[in-house]
DNA sequence: GCAATATTGTTATGATATAACACTCATACC
DNA sequence: GGTATGAGTGTTATATCATAACAATATTGC
């Protein structure tokens, strides 16, 4: 799992990204026996083509103006699946869904959340997570599910600002 | 800034742990040149008198019983003001609030939250908070805020769970 | 006292998420 | 092909979490 680079903020063909994470997406339910039916996979494809982390509302507009169902248990229900199934992580500092572009390496979600443009870039420390395993053992405490959630300023944002007052 | 130790689950009289709490409040407003006023001191007790994260809506109920406004601006204005000085931590992925028991210290709150007891453990680690420092400037990112929610299950629940299978 | 500011009261609304039950569709078995 | 089974979806209602906007009141500094 070495996913330090996030697809945010570089500049790359971003269709690639989403055919991809279907892709993977289809071979992951076909293998577990999962049904990626026709409102998750297109959930799954609209969150991705966001940039940035998706609302569960924003969402189900998207959804609506396709002729989907317009009632919040769609959406919720579609996210319980993507998530359940390691497709999409939630940000719970920003009640929002991003897709995760390596499904097929369960993992914890780490993000750094731009404060400014509201970008997130997931990363991946696997020391930070030994670490904190090693840790909570300490406590007696058996970890099952870490949220990981840094914000501050990104590199884009922080040039743009110190550029501006130059 | 060493609370390692949680006053969660341990056996201990609790009302020290609030009038200390209080105290230092108190202490800390004055130096600050802030204001503890009756509805934020009482809500910040009211946290505290919880033994686990209290829910904004909780708080208000309470707040209500006792006379003040029960309009939710008047609870998330106090909770606003606690979490600003510190006094309060905001557990994100349960949308409650926790008395924090190094408020004189100022720090990010990393917490163990309990999946069958709904307790919740701050704990403090400098080495994880430097490596995460350390990490999110490798990609050019300044970090400003940081939620480390670790979730699973406390040492009591567990030995509670294998002691009853055993 | 009086003006400026901070705090609180009040009403309304926005935003996020789930409960409950009916209905439809895919699958597997015969 | 029927048809029972269970997974998935539709629909209505409601629960839960949070903020906007403006009026009224209390505190502070002068
Ligand atoms: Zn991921
Ligand atoms: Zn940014
Ligand atoms: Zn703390
Ligand atoms: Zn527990």
């Amino acid at each position: 799992m070495d996913h330090q680079e996030s697809h945010t903020h570089s500049s790359h063909n971003h269709n690639d990204c989403i055919e991809t994470a279907l892709a993977t997406a289809e071979t992951l339910c076909l293998e577990q026996g999962q049904r990626l039916t026709k409102v998750r996979r297109r959930a799954l494809e609209l969150i991705w083509q966001s940039h940035r982390p998706l609302g569960a509302y924003q969402l189900l507009a998207k959804l609506a103006e396709e002729g989907f169902n317009s009632a919040p248990p769609t959406v919720y229900r579609a996210l319980d699946f993507l998530l359940a199934a390691g497709l999409v992580h939630k940000v719970e500092s920003m009640n929002a869904y991003l897709g995760c572009a390596h499904a097929d390496k369960p993992h914890k979600g780490y993000f750094l959340i731009c404060d400014s443009c509201h970008n997130v870039m997931e990363f991946d420390y696997q020391d930070v997570h030994t670490s904190l395993l090693e840790k909570a053992a300490r406590h007696g405490f058996e970890l099952r599910a870490e949220t990981i959630e840094l914000t501050g300023l990104c590199a884009k944002c922080k040039m743009a600002s110190t550029g501006a007052n130059a």
